[in-house]
DNA sequence: GCGTAATGTGACCAGCTGGTCATATTATGA
DNA sequence: TCATAATATGACCAGCTGGTCACATTACGC
């Protein structure tokens, strides 16, 4: 069930640890730029200043390569998610939402190649494993999107008169296509966050989750 | 504003209308399973049966047959969308967005390279005109949309006390994941597309579209 | 200082890419 | 019948791809 997990070779660990850095700095770039099928390694070893063949004593070819770093990737989504939700964990239900989305926000600004290659990934082909990976990836905020709502209907904060399944289908759409919006402004159907500063930006934030509260909570 | 709109040469136009198919088939064929930037046009040559220099009297470049091939896309797209909202013009807004959730689930089955060239579009930086592409496309289920909204707020369906844009971007953003949980089973949130019989799956398309009901029509 | 193991290197490989072009074939019209 | 124009063809091009490998350089243990 588990994708295998192909790790770097040991002399890439043996590496200064400032030029795996970037070397993996280098790399991301060209996934993120360039999606995995059309990504170039001469255009990684050109940029990180590295030998071809050093490039293979440290990884095993470009899906190795290419699973590393976003092995990397799933870890930061992991720890944002979770350090997320923590910080909310009192908070009632739209009160996380709204939290949840604006750590989006900030991932999308700190980790924009990381963002870029995931939605690349989404629907490239010739990616390997891209399903598995996908799934795994989605499963954190997702894994955690469900509890919150049985915890927030317990709490009172959610109506009960609707299907919790698809309530959570809604509200994963609804963040997900707004993070989307927010990095490809051409996805932005109406709400104008390209043209926005900071300011009109969070009231964006709130009115999604407004109406999404507007619509959830009981009546 | 408007993207050039590359005709294919005369050359192209001149040919037996089955043969122009056929190529048309297989390069679309081809962009669905590969992309812009990997598809090969000598894959395009040798299953279409036609000669390499035959097809660059067709078409000026790679761009220009990817064009043409969007551009036919996006004719499908306009007319499925008309009909489907002529076709419930009567109904109530509710009835009117599954019925154009039920169009796109149809279109998909129809027509899955062209929905498949879509997903790769969105996300793929290489694609010519992607932005104005994407924007092109998404017009017009979105021009719908909106005045469908007002009309059905108008008519009471609708609850008035929700900021209508925030309202519609969420429909579109429930919609638009809808139909690609049914295309590509990993982006399924819960929902269990991917293992649905028909039966099943217009059990969930209704539960969606209540879960809507429930969230927007008056209180 | 020396032998051995680990690491670094870039020329090289076959196979592919989008695109060109001289030439061969066919259709047209008088 | 024959000249001319339109179309069909595939060998060819430079430039790229992921990957390999014989060899040079460095590090390490004695």
């Amino acid at each position: 069930m588990n994708a295998s997990l192909p790790q770097p070779k040991n002399t890439f660990r043996n590496l200064p640890p400032e030029k795996q850095e970037r070397i993996i700095a280098v790399a991301l770039a060209e996934f993120a730029a360039s999606g995995y099928r059309s990504a170039s390694l001469n255009n990684v070893v050109k940029r990180s200043e590295i030998a071809k063949g050093s490039l293979y004593q440290y990884f095993a070819n470009k899906e190795a390569l290419f699973l590393h770093i976003f092995e990397r990737f799933t870890e930061v989504v992991k720890a944002v998610t979770r350090e997320a939700v923590a910080s909310v964990a009192a908070a009632d239900f739209f009160a996380q939402l709204e939290a949840i989305l604006f750590a989006g926000i900030r991932f999308i600004d700190e980790h924009p190649d990381y963002f870029q290659i995931y939605l690349r990934v989404l629907f490239e082909q010739e990616v390997p494993q891209r399903e598995a990976l996908v799934a795994r990836l989605r499963l954190f905020p997702l894994e955690y999107l469900g509890p919150l709502y049985a915890a927030g209907q317990r709490r009172g904060d959610i109506r009960t008169d609707v299907a919790p399944a698809t309530a959570v289908f809604i509200v994963d759409a609804t963040l997900e296509r707004f993070l989307q919006a927010y990095a490809r402004p051409y996805l932005d159907s109406g709400l104008g966050l390209a043209a926005s500063d900071a300011q009109q930006l969070r009231m964006a934030v709130t009115t999604v989750i407004k109406v999404l509260r507007d619509g959830l909570s009981p009546r």
